[in-house]
DNA sequence: CGTTAGTTTGACGCGATTCAACCTTCGTGG
DNA sequence: CCACGAAGGTTGAATCGCGTCAAACTAACG
């Protein structure tokens, strides 16, 4: 099962390409040039740390294939994982604006990305506003993700809260097609799942067998599955605008000539889940 | 004393410019075109809820004196506050991606806003890089903000996080002028804080007592003044770097002559807090 | 001078952490 | 091929932090 579907992700077309084209609509030209942007390739095993709280950091990375964390340490030695990264997941994309890393990056799984020059990311700006606008929803979304966080962290209780997360990652993997209807398999250990959740680890292992015991969820070898998925949003107060973001639009490329006017990319990036993006009016006023 | 901070935020400079100023060095036209962004201004009672979860949300809001929260409600009835917003900051500045909101907001006292329209932002990116480069670092520093209270949230304990919280608002506070060496007046209730931290009202309240037992903060009709410094930043675990982040450059404006060549506006741009922005090659490769 | 919003404090109980033990699976080396 | 250790999952019991309930207090305001 799992081998079915890591095979689908890393398939054809990348899954930042998949995300890109989740929210906006992307010609051949801008697909080939974002998957061009990938060319420059590392790996990363098992719990290796690639990016360190406090050190340089002028580097972007974008998630190929695999799981990642984002977390920090605090004081008393707890560590809390501000974000997990998946695939078509950008780490750094805004670094321009700091020299130095202020957390730290981890894999969680076997990784594989591709490294970008901040420089890159200019250009796709300058050049394709399009691809832009979806960088930019990415953005907005990743502060929504984050602020869904906050609340949980702040205002639920365990098992909403472990639930909430879980929902959360099968929405995301959906997007990239690393998820089904059904589920997904979960590659975060409960450890790593109590630390993203603000939850002792002892405490989350008990709340995620009541999860199962409740009929929410079935865990089986890692796989997690929905019993009834309805009940679980419900219960979890699982906002479903949320969802919305994440589906993925199934008009891809090809539909639009590669060369096109000027009135048909500003009526792409209209056409995408939301309003035109800030270089929708580029020449226009 | 409250008096005396709200007039030095209201006179000659906005608040938006002070922050502005404060990552990315600003020429006279920057600093004129940025303050007639905010002709189209209203105001709202303290208490007053202008955004609501779910509606619509179409324009976005600059505030230039007062403060506001962004919050959501759990289906249980508990109501996190997601953000502060203090003067000079948006309120919607991504606002093009989402037709509907996704949280509330409210004026936690009489509130002075301009109303911007999204197209005058996306003239801003269009027109006047420097500041388009001023507007994304707010950005990546709100998101840095709102990754501070994941962690306080999960992994924190309730004093700490109370602390950790103050020291967050005074340095927000300083960039633009509404606080001094010794501390702030404090304008949030009891309540209000412990709906940020995600602690109970009474928990809030004996802690916060405890903090001024224990010699870390003085409250004196709503003014908090930090005994030590030092002690506080240490015991709150408070990110020294974070605190770098809203060190003011007193370098604003009138250093640099009105109409400048490109690569003096490129160099201005790399002198700001971190490398150029996205926007500082714009016709450069 | 009463009313309301906000602060403060004590008592009680629940939810989450911690400690501790045991179990399973899996990979590795003898 | 089995023995072993390491990593992860599971469970119970004791403890503590935090939430809830309840009541009193203070200051501002009409």
């Amino acid at each position: 099962m799992a081998t079915t579907i890591k095979s689908a992700a890393s398939t054809a077309m990348s899954a930042a390409v998949q995300r890109l084209a989740s929210n906006v609509l992307l010609n051949e030209e801008e697909v080939e040039f974002f998957e061009q942007l990938q060319v420059n390739r590392v790996a990363y095993r098992r719990g290796e740390e690639f990016v360190t709280d406090g050190e340089d950091f002028r580097l972007s990375f974008l998630i190929r294939d695999g799981w990642a964390i984002k977390y920090k340490m605090t004081k008393s030695g707890r560590r809390q994982i501000i974000g997990v990264c998946l695939p078509g997941d950008f780490i750094g994309l805004h670094i321009n604006f700091q020299r130095r890393s202020i957390y730290s990056v981890a894999a969680l799984t076997d990784l594989e990305v591709a490294i970008i020059e901040p420089i890159r990311i200019l250009e796709v700006y300058q050049k394709y506003p399009v691809l832009a606008s979806g960088l930019d929803w990415m953005t907005v979304r990743n502060f929504n993700i984050l602020s869904e966080h906050n609340v949980s962290l702040g205002a639920r209780p365990a098992s909403q809260r472990i639930l909430h997360f879980i929902l959360e990652i099968w929405c995301r993997l959906m997007v990239v097609g690393a998820a089904d209807d059904s589920g997904f398999r979960m590659l975060m250990t409960q450890e790593q799942i109590a630390d993203t959740v603000g939850l002792s680890l002892v405490h989350t292992n008990k709340n995620l067998r009541k999860l199962q015991r409740e009929g929410y969820i079935s865990v089986d070898n890692g796989f997690i599955t929905f019993n009834d998925k309805r009940k679980a949003v419900e219960f979890a107060d699982f906002d479903e605008r949320f969802l919305e973001q994440f589906q993925t639009r199934r008009l891809i490329s090809a539909q639009i000539a590669p060369r096109e006017t000027e009135e048909d990319e500003l009526a792409r990036m209209k056409a995408s889940t939301g309003a035109p993006s800030k270089v929708a009016v580029k020449k226009g006023a």
